[in-house]
RNA sequence: GGCUCCGUAGCUUAAUGGAUAGAGCAUCUGACUACGGAUCAGAAGGUUAGAGGUUCGAGUCCUCUCGGAGUCACCA
């Protein structure tokens, strides 16, 4: 069972408040109506902030076993909770709804010896082990913005599942053989003059990538030139649909040209079958530009901010999966053809009947996968596998799993496809032969280009040395373009407006970071004077906009642990900002150095504290920096 | 066509079956001689695509309709 609550306190093994009202609830109705509820199934919730009141109980589902009416079940409940439960301090009800106010004295405890912990919000090591795998790129082109968004979620998520207690194991395929780079290899050879990163000082992705864009063009060019020809016109001539124009057959007909009639395209199959059979001055220029590619790879990643623990390279795996055909051919998974290739026949589950060994032997796409999935296993018998692919690829997915679920493979319960929506322009889908493809090292330079100049317009950095201010514009940048990313649900697909620079104002990722910086500017004064805290006991009479702030801190550990459940960190950026807000509110409405008595004043410097902590804690885990200026 | 997903203010979006659908941007109006104004407050903006149904209660679940996307290769 993979339940979703919000509230669930620090340890769960421990007694949480949730935990005892739920409790006491379930003991009040079988006292007050002699039915029985479990405890639970009690929906406890923090109180919406227009309703006095901490914590909420839902009292519908108990109307019925009391047989009366939804405001007097929660008044008589209500007051059995008085009652029996010390924290419990006052109650109102509302409709079905009882609202429970809880005492002072809960709320120090839990800010002063929960909240305030380095580990509050994170889970005990449960042992077991996770892997996520997320990029996965090609190497014939330097990363863009559909990897940035892949990225930050597979990164993000492994944090998340970290702090919930997995051991996780993240690694990447790199798709480093196949048409693709070979295209940029010949291209590389025939026009490419030898041209290396040093000497153009080119990033090597980059270089690359032109050199791909540049087969794509000169292949282009060819097409031109060739569909002038005689037999281009015979071609048409002998064309299946009459009423086709020449403009949309030549369209429809270059992947048969390409194949049947190309220059380049004979050459580059030449070339990948001479890298199949491991002819050594191929796999030396193979191995030469992707290397090029990697370190390219490498800068964009530590820019990003995000890592690897393993990489497994396509050129390994992409023969596996042969003794896994085999096996699911004894089990009777698998069945083969006349003509020697093998297929699965999922009709049964809804999906097709779908080919898993070539009639020449050879695997295909989904083959690799099958093989994969095994070594990996085998690699780190991790009983999860995450697999952060778009969403293009969920029929691939449904696929992959239901067939490791036939074979019976030890892991294939603990398999899920973090699908996430294409990163679109408002013109459509990117697209490398249209040059549209927006790329992440330009992205990054460019929103933190935009974080310099606001800052600049502020001037708040003016006794800072400039390397300093350099590493605050990166943060800045790079938490606006994350957080933008991450603040919403995956499985939507997202428009990136180019034309349109990234917000620093509002629900932003700067937004937040400033609560932090106003933060730190007063623990440094707390630091410089030498504050005496242990006044904060003493404060009992909360204003709303304090409470506000521990019903957030609250929700923290519950808000963690759904992100970790559903695989969805914008869960935890929306609790952020949403706790960045109210901090920003109660600096407005209240003063904390300025506070009237120093029981308020130490309470909400450590209130401050808190949110401060809880803050830099949640936006790490969304691999955003909290900056001390800006 | 089959299967899957999506449709919430002008735009971007939030909401474990629970209270008056919550924010941000854009628009308009206000707020520091007080801890940093990348802030705060207010106004305006919604038939949650439409129609039925289940439920004490539906943006959320079910059915149908409309609109959009993805996918249905011996490509990856």
């Amino acid at each position: 069972m993979r339940g979703k609550r919000y509230l669930c306190a620090l340890k769960c093994t421990d007694m949480t408040i949730i935990n005892t009202l739920q409790q006491a609830v379930s003991q009040a109705v079988e006292t007050l109506y002699g039915a029985a509820v479990e405890a639970e199934t009690i929906q406890v919730n923090t109180t919406p902030a227009e309703f006095t009141g901490d914590f909420t109980i839902v009292v519908f589902p108990m109307v019925k076993l009391a047989r009366k009416a939804p405001d007097v079940v929660g008044a008589e409940i209500g007051a059995y909770l008085q009652e029996r439960v010390p924290e419990v301090h006052q109650y109102n009800v509302i409709k079905g709804f009882l609202n429970l106010e809880l005492t002072a004295d809960f709320w120090q405890r839990f800010l002063l010896e929960e909240a305030s912990t380095p580990e509050f919000g994170r889970q005990a090591r449960k042992g077991e082990k996770v892997m996520v795998e997320y990029s996965s790129p090609n190497t014939n082109k330097p990363l863009h913005l559909g990897h940035v968004r892949n990225c930050l979620l597979g990164w993000s998520c492994s944090q998340i599942l970290d702090a919930v207690g997995y051991d996780v194991i993240k690694v990447q395929v790199v798709n480093d053989r196949g048409v693709a780079i070979c295209k940029s290899m010949l291209a590389w050879q025939k026009f490419g003059n030898g041209e290396t990163p040093e000497s153009s000082g080119k990033k090597g992705d980059h270089l690359v990538g032109d050199y791909y864009v540049l087969f794509e063009q000169k292949t282009k060019d060819e097409y031109a030139d060739w569909q002038k020809s005689e037999a281009a016109l015979a071609a048409y001539a002998g064309r299946q649909q009459q009423d086709q124009s020449e403009e949309a057959f030549f369209k429809a007909y270059k992947n048969k040209w390409f194949n049947e009639q190309s220059g380049l395209g004979a050459e580059v199959r030449d070339m990948l079958l001479r890298w199949e059979a491991g002819d050594p001055d191929t796999i030396a220029l193979w191995k030469q530009l992707n290397s090029w590619v990697y370190a390219g790879f490498d800068a964009t990643y530590a820019k990003m901010g995000v890592d690897f623990d393993k990489l497994y390279f396509e050129s390994d795996t992409y023969l596996l999966g042969k003794d896994i055909v085999e096996d699911g051919l004894k089990k009777k998974v698998f069945y083969r053809k006349e003509d020697g290739s093998v297929w699965v026949d999922l009709s049964d589950a809804g999906y097709d009947e779908k080919v898993v060994l070539r009639a020449d032997g050879t695997s295909v796409y989904i083959t690799q996968d099958l093989g994969t999935a095994r070594m990996r296993y085998k690699d780190f018998g991790c009983e999860q596998m995450i697999y952060v692919v778009a969403d293009e690829q969920n029929y691939h997915f449904a696929v992959l799993f239901e067939v490791l679920r036939r074979l019976g493979e030890p892991y294939a319960n603990g398999l899920h496809h973090l699908s996430y929506g294409l990163v679109e322009l408002p013109t459509g889908r990117m697209k490398t032969r249209e040059g549209t493809v927006v790329d992440a090292d330009d992205l990054i330079e460019e929103v933190i280009s935009i974080a310099r100049g606001q800052a600049e317009e502020y001037g708040a950095l003016e006794g800072v040395t400039a390397p300093e201010r350099e590493d605050i514009f990166r943060q800045i940048g790079l938490g606006a373009l994350k957080f933008f990313m991450i603040k919403v649900n995956p499985k939507r697909k997202m428009i990136f407006n180019p034309e349109e620079s990234v917000d620093l104002q509002g629900q932003t990722g700067p937004y937040i970071q400033y609560s932090g910086v106003r933060i730190n500017g007063l623990m440094q004064r707390v630091e410089q004077e030498g504050v005496d805290l242990t006044p904060a006991k003493a404060y009992t009479d909360f204003q709303p906009q304090e409470k506000e702030l521990l019903k957030g801190l609250y929700e923290y550990p519950g808000i963690i642990q759904t992100a970790a459940a559903e695989y969805d960190p914008s869960h935890l950026a929306n609790y952020c900002y949403n706790l960045a807000k109210s901090f920003h509110r109660f600096w407005h409405d209240l003063s904390v150095f300025n506070a009237a008595d120093p029981e308020a004043r130490a309470f909400r410097l450590e209130l401050s504290r808190a949110v401060g902590q809880v803050l830099r804690s949640g936006m790490g885990l969304l691999g955003i920096e909290m900056p001390q200026k800006m």
